[in-house]
DNA sequence: GTGGTCTAGACCACA
DNA sequence: GTGGTCTAGACCACA
């Protein structure tokens, strides 16, 4: 279900909230679904049990999942995370536009890359 | 000319390493025109010298300035640095529309919020 | 494992990346083989664990090691560090030959020193 | 009759004293022949006078010139020079070549890479 | 324990 | 004056 990249820069934790973050948002992991335990997901990726929890912490933190304790991890509703996703793509879209602006290409260009450039494979 | 953000989670060479790029790529240093000496810019802007070193061997790395030994350090040539910094943009551009029909996403819903979206301001 | 030379005019992080290289190019350092953390090789050498912190990241950069964060340094693949090895080696080499060149040395000439000149010691 | 380039790393001295190398060994200053004095080069190549002194004073130390008081400095004997120069060529050129050996290179390759590999352009 | 960033301050090479 | 390297020592993020 998850694949940890020890070469990535990334901090292990770090990966491990992105990813289930796209499994939650995709539908992989549906609303009110249970997420592995802290301590069975920590023996699958032979990775500290700390830093599991410190991924799922970040995830509560940001909305993405929530906590019973006693119980477990729980995925959280995906439509009203799609919203406030959707929102943050469109404002990251909107700042690497105005990049390309400022060096000079012109819309036509910038949206002509979006439909031929692959961005759909 | 450049303002450094304390409260930024990213560390302070990396902001100055930013800025730098900025103020070159949008032309406000011109081709081959002296930044400020290591010293000096660390005595503006309250930080060490060991920092602003760091962050003028960076961008002497990414080919954004070239030092001369003694006499200090000087803006690369625009052109050249743009054309490489537009394919980035344009990769960058790429990733985040396929994060954006990940979700859901129209190609259309994309474009519209480019052309309205106040990206050319 | 490693000996600085102080009287070396190259920088101290210089030498100690060149060391490394060597070391894991020959494979004596095997691939995803720990090296020593940065505070332990700053003591063996008696260098402060900065310098050794520049030489790290300098191995990073140049992609001889990756770095897992908490965990330490680890070498990277040789076979594929080779690849782009040879290509370095191939170039200096021609290089080296075209100056021979120059100075008025035959093709015979250089061929018969790399033969006999001990080159396989 | 030289250049200097600000955007190469090396000191302007040692670029200086690379180019008049080359202009003796290949002849182009002939022995005995009365090198620029140190202001007139200094002038056209908009340097500082002090950093020709060094580079003369560089090459003197590595026999390459010598200087005669209130005369100038003078190219030295080229054939004693080139003898050197080749022990120095054919040193480095062993030393390439146990590198290529240490990872892996047959001696066949390296032989054929200078005999084919645009060695002569 | 491990790496990453930063300050303070020194000394050197180069122009 | 200018950049480059280094030491000493602190504090933080990550595992």
């Amino acid at each position: 279900m998850i694949l940890i990249d020890l070469k990535d820069s990334r901090p292990i934790y770090e990966q491990v909230v992105d990813k289930f973050k796209m499994l939650i948002l995709k539908g992989a992991i549906a609303p009110d679904e249970k997420l592995p335990s802290v301590r069975n997901l920590a023996v699958d990726l032979s990775i500290n049990p700390n830093t599991i929890q410190r991924a799922y912490a970040e995830l509560e933190r940001q909305g993405y999942i929530y906590t019973v304790k006693g119980k477990g991890n729980f995925a959280a509703d995906r439509d009203k995370l799609i919203d406030g996703y959707k929102e943050e793509i469109l404002k990251q879209l909107r700042e690497i536009c105005q990049l390309a602006i400022s060096v000079g290409m012109t819309e036509k260009e910038i949206i002509n890359n979006i439909k031929g450039g692959g961005a759909y494979d």
